[in-house]
This record gives C-alpha cells, sequence and structure tokens, in this order.
DNA sequence: TGATGAAAAATTGTATACGATCTAATTTGC
DNA sequence: GCAAATTAGATCGTATACAATTTTTCATCA
C-alpha cells in the first residue's frame, strides 16, 4: 500500500520544507509526517524507529526512509546510532536546561520584532491559532493542543519575518515538545493560554517592550513547569538502600 | 584510491560529529571534509557538487556521498535542487543581515558566559588559536586564517559549556563564511584581532560584562565589513538601460 | 545567422542485493 | 540452576543497477 501519507493539516504542521533543506519529494514528506508524530507525542521519546518498519508504513524502500531519518537526526528529533538505527530522541536534563535557556534568549526578541512587523491579517492568524489550540485541548487530545502552541510560537517569527532566527526557533520549540514529554509535571496546560492572549494584546497594541517581556516570563514560566531534578538511577539507589539497611 | 582524506587537522576543523548529528563513519569523515573546504574558501559559493565527482575524489559511493552532502545542505551549507544536484550554497543579502544579526544577538551572550566559567587551560588554548590565525595570515593563507578566526569564536562558545547555542554559533558561523567570501569589501583582515586580543583581556580578568560587550561590538564591526548593497542583476540593468535609451 | 526542436549524454532518484554488525535465543559447561 | 559461549536472526552500511529527469548537442528550418 503506497501513498498512505496522511496529509499535514494547516495548523498542526509547523515545519515546512525549509525545516530540513530539503528539495520537495517522498522524503520530505516522510520527514513532516514524522516530525509530527512526534509533536503531538504519538511516537515516545525512545522508541525505536526500524528502517524497514518505517518504509512499511509509507510504502517506499529504505533508501528514502533512510535520507528522511537522516534530516529528522540533525534537527534532533531523532538520534541514530551507528549499526543500531534510529530512536526518537531523549533529551537530557541539561539539553532540556540549554533548550529553554536558549528560547529565554531568542523568543523574546522575536517578539518585540514581530510586534513591530504585526499586520493585521497576522493578529487574524494568530488567533486563529489560539482557537484551534483550544479546540483541540476542549476535545481532549493533549497532544494535538501541544502541538498547536508550538505553532503560536512558530507563526510569531514567521510574523517577524527573520528567517534565521526562525528556523532556530522552529528547532528548539521541536525539542521543547521532547523535552515536555519527558519532564512535564504540572497537570493544567490552561496557564499556557493566559500568556498566549496578553502576547496577543501587546501585538495588537503593536508594543515592542511588552510583547518581549511577556514571551520572556512565559518561557521562564514554561521551563519552571518542567521537573529537571536529576533522578538517581534505580540500580544504584538500590544498592544505596541495601547498604544503609 | 580510496581513502586519500585529509585527516582533519586540530585547528581547522571546527565542526564535530555532534555538528552533523551523525555517526561517525565516512559520510561524517566526507562532511568535515568538505566543510573546511568550504570554510577555507577552496570550494567557492555556486559551485556545483556532483555525486559521481565527489564519490571519485574520496573513493566513496554515490550512496555515502549523497548523505553527507544532505547532512551539508542541513547545515546551510549546500543547496541541493532536485533532479539538479548539490551546490556550494549562495546566501542571499537578506541571509546575510539576518545571520549577522543573530551573532550579535547569541555571541555576546556566550561571551559573558565563557568569561565566568574560563579556566588556566582554556585561557592557553584561545591563544593558541590566535598564534595560529597569525601565523596562517602571515604566510598568506587567507582562507585558513578566516578559517581559524572562526574557530576561534567556536572555541569561546565550548568554554561557555552551552552545547545548543554552541551548534547554533557553529552554524552561523559556517555560514559566515560563505558570507564573508560572497560580499566582504575590506583589504584589510587585521582588525580582527585586535577584537580577539581585547576578548583574550577581558577573559583573563573574569570580565562577563566586558566581554560580552567587546564580542557585540567586534560582530557589528564584521558586519559592518560586508557590502550589502542590492546589486540590480545584469538582464534587468540591460532591459532598464534600453527602455531610458 | 539565429532560433527551434529532437536526440544523445550526463546526472540524479529510487530500489534492491549483499556483506557487516548487533541482538537474542539456544546450547554448553560448571 | 546459572553463567558464558555459540549460533541464528534481524538490522544496518554500502555498492550497484535501472528509471526518471535534466542538460547538452546537433541537425533543421526560417
Amino acid at each position: 500500500m503506497a501513498r498512505s501519507i496522511t496529509a499535514p493539516d494547516g495548523f498542526g504542521a509547523a515545519a515546512t520544507h525549509e525545516t530540513f533543506q530539503l528539495p520537495p519529494g517522498r522524503t520530505l514528506d516522510i520527514c513532516l509526517n514524522l516530525h509530527n508524530a512526534i509533536l503531538e507525542h504519538r511516537l515516545a521519546p525512545g522508541m525505536k524507529l526500524s528502517e524497514d518498519e518505517v518504509g512499511e508504513i509509507y510504502g517506499a524502500s529504505r533508501t528514502v526512509v533512510r535520507a528522511a531519518l537522516q534530516a529528522l537526526a540533525h534537527s534532533g528529533l531523532v538520534t541514530i546510532a551507528r549499526n543500531r538505527g534510529a530512536f526518537v530522541s531523549r533529551p537530557s536534563i541539561r539539553e532540556a536546561q540549554e533548550v529553554f535557556e536558549a528560547r529565554a534568549l531568542i523568543e523574546p526578541r522575536i517578539a518585540r520584532l514581530a510586534a513591530h512587523a504585526m499586520k493585521a491579517s497576522d493578529l487574524k492568524k494568530l488567533k486563529k491559532h489560539m482557537d484551534a489550540e483550544h479546540a483541540a485541548l476542549a476535545s481532549g487530545d493533549k497532544g494535538k493542543a501541544l502541538a498547536l502552541s508550538g505553532a503560536f510560537h512558530i507563526a510569531i517569527a514567521d510574523i517577524a519575518d527573520q528567517q534565521v532566527l526562525s528556523q532556530m526557533v522552529r528547532s528548539l520549540i521541536s525539542r521543547s515538545s521532547l523535552i515536555i514529554a519527558l519532564y512535564w509535571r504540572r497537570a493544567d496546560t490552561t496557564c499556557e493560554s493566559h500568556a498566549h492572549h496578553a502576547l496577543l494584546k501587546a501585538f495588537s497594541e503593536k508594543d515592542g517592550s511588552a510583547a518581549e517581556e511577556i514571551q520572556k516570563s512565559h518561557i521562564v514560566d514554561l521551563h519552571s513547569g518542567l521537573d529537571l531534578r536529576e533522578k538517581q538511577d534505580p540500580k544504584s539507589s538500590l544498592a544505596d538502600a541495601l547498604k544503609s539497611g
């Protein structure tokens, strides 16, 4: 069965062909599809992505699948181990810290630029994103809601019209999705929406400084929603327990 | 003739296996080699990188070469056009602007972090980098001098010990090399050294604020050394000339 | 002479085959 | 019964073959 690829829907699809610097084609299709699946948490960190299996699913040969997996590896969503294959990445605690620190550096700047470049049509688009996110949350699809929340941040970067920074943000947000899958501790995802609402207000007033400030706190807040304490692995903790017993 | 690959020398080699998120192997070897060649301006922007030709040079099959070219495409040094092949990228004026704006945002922060993390051994390493750069410049190898100048910036990022930001800087500096090949206008490359000296002083005094400030001016200065005025392309200028004649 | 079009050559896109390496299951020895 | 070694299976790394596409060449005609 060839061509059973889900068409990327207008909203969830945060990645374009520029994300992977690949020409259009089947390799790119598979990239985008896997990318979405990972962002929506349908593929969990650590999961094996066998070349044969993926090829079977998409009706493509290993040649094409390999290229797709290597592209995803370069964007950090997939980790390839020689002679062992490809796995959905498991960002370390260290990497999680750094990703959110990088976001706290870059995204506020982008928010400021976006506020200055903001047009009426852009505001409408952002509003639609928010509505879609609410709808997904209401229907109970947390994975999709998270992906849409990321898409909101990417939409801002696109409005700022800075392609280089925008690519960086895309990569950081993709990795954030994995990080959240691994380390998120809060039950409420709703706090997000408040920040997004506040951003929208700043944008509508073309208040760059406010947008920058709000975005910065928003990201710091997201960061603080993670549980990034080192957990000693079971083996050593067992040894400790027995030693002191 | 297999295995005629130049061993990446300790200094010029700014890229590691993490730059491409590839496991060690021949694909990575070819990546690093092409990467260095581009950074040292031995391969000019726009040059065709035929799969057969590259494969012949490195004694590898097209399978391996293709993977290497796609990895380089993802890092922005190579542009792939479907059914037409791979070319050394020609960054647009727009992209040039954005790359240096991004550097001006990220690198000063890294310089500050590096200043705080700086150890005596790190200072020595940086000094060695500068000496190597001077040596290359003295011997007239401008390409190598430029690559080493980039390596200096990357070394700072490594000292700051921020892998995520470090990867971004690597990518930006690689692209800067192409940008300089296309748009550099100054004859003197020596101005660089002064900034690097000043940075070294700030580092030795562990003065983070000074390092941040110096790095920012340094990058703005580099940016101002480019000629980024739009040149109307020959075709349209010809049309204009005839229309008004 | 210059433009047009068709045929030939070169180059990339993809599938498949085979060897190398890793994983696991089974056997063997203690 | 348990650990180590061996073997069978699965998976990846690479080369090569063929199809699809582009580029070049060259003959033809206005």
